[in-house]
DNA sequence: GTCTATAGGTTGATAGAC
DNA sequence: GTCTATCAACCTATAGAC
């Protein structure tokens, strides 16, 4: 069942493996280095040799698959030309995490990282996601010029939050609407999000308050 | 600085004011009754006297909050009339949250709760969350009969990312976005993200999938 | 109702044998 | 590199004096 693509894997890789799927499911302060080392059947002080700390260990387990991601991203950003229409763009953004398949427990952890503003995202927003947020925000601006920057900017907050909000929720989603929403139908999930994203990035151009 | 509306806040309350922003700030794990009580300037034992556990003091600093907001929810949708416009409904679920003045800490709480499909929300959704969705899905159906339930499902979780990723980060938008984006700005928020959903839950009728 | 004191358990991290 | 054994610090929860 459990994708295992090595018959040996190395105990490093293995508390990486454990870790992600820990971390992703329970979060990182409720997630103790004995369930880790539990769950990797190796010895607890091995975490403590090839990592230094519970922390360090964390920040390994992220980087190790968020930068293929983002690089992913860029890849399908680059590939769709110079003039990427507003799908496009969106497609490149959220296709990494919605469609590709070898994720592992990525996902929700992906999903519990942003949606924690904590320690680590302060380390890892300026060196891995801040150049992304600038490559996309110009591909959005330059396919929908009469958008001001800021706007670019919430809307693209909006889209990731739409995002997060699905990893978070992946396992849920299905028994809290009644079997109606199904979020391993990833097509499905991907169509309906960039059909959603695209249209609300099109909205008209906010020029005052609204009034109900 | 502090809002602090009462002089002499008992025991209880200043329990659970403590609770709740530090809950907020720190999630629950992270946050230990040490730290309220000392927050709260009350001893510790107080927080077993007054509440049987930790999990219960959640569940009432919860609890506390969210009857408000998603009655007030409720009364903003019916006193749009019977058939109300698809931007009504959603300012009558965003603005409890986006706009009320009066709720302390509770904005990053409710997006760190709902960012977390933890145990309390196991207990929480029935009870809280499952006859407000219903009661929006209809809404939402009767504003957008071209949508499918399942639609109206996929674009309602959409809409409660893009609300839940504003109330996490809400702190951090501004920096990270050099400035560009503050959500201090509570009416500029609310438009924009109104503007952003409505356009988005009116995107056509997704019938396969699309192909870039 | 509020305190002190402490029980009873878990944690992250390390020392040192092999 | 991997193990056992253990430390010091922290936690939640409670008992019992006032």
């Amino acid at each position: 069942m459990k994708e295992r693509p090595d018959v040996k894997a190395s105990t490093k890789e293995k508390i990486l493996d454990a870790a992600e799927k820990l971390f992703g499911m329970n979060g990182f302060e409720a997630t103790s280095l004995r369930d880790i080392t539990a769950a990797a059947e190796v010895n607890l002080a091995a975490v403590n040799y090839h990592f230094q700390s519970k922390e360090a260990l964390m920040e390994s387990v992220i980087s190790r698959r968020i930068h293929p991601v983002n690089r992913r991203r860029l890849e399908l950003l680059d590939s769709a030309g110079e003039n990427p229409t507003v799908e496009q763009v969106i497609r490149a953004f959220l296709a990494p995490v919605f469609l590709e398949a070898n994720l592992g427990g990525v996902p929700s952890l992906i999903g519990r990282v942003l949606a924690d503003p904590g320690q680590f995202l302060k380390k890892l927003f300026p060196e891995e996601f801040a150049p992304l947020t600038r490559r996309f925000a110009e591909a959005f601006g330059r396919a929908l010029p009469e958008l001001t920057p800021r706007e670019v900017a919430w809307r693209m907050h909006f889209m990731i939050g739409s995002m997060t909000h699905v990893l978070l929720w992946k396992r849920h989603i299905k028994e809290m609407s009644g079997g109606l929403v199904d979020a391993s139908d990833r097509e499905g999930l991907m169509a309906e999000a960039v059909a959603f994203c695209a249209a609300g990035f099109r909205a008209p151009v906010v020029v005052g308050i609204e009034r109900s």
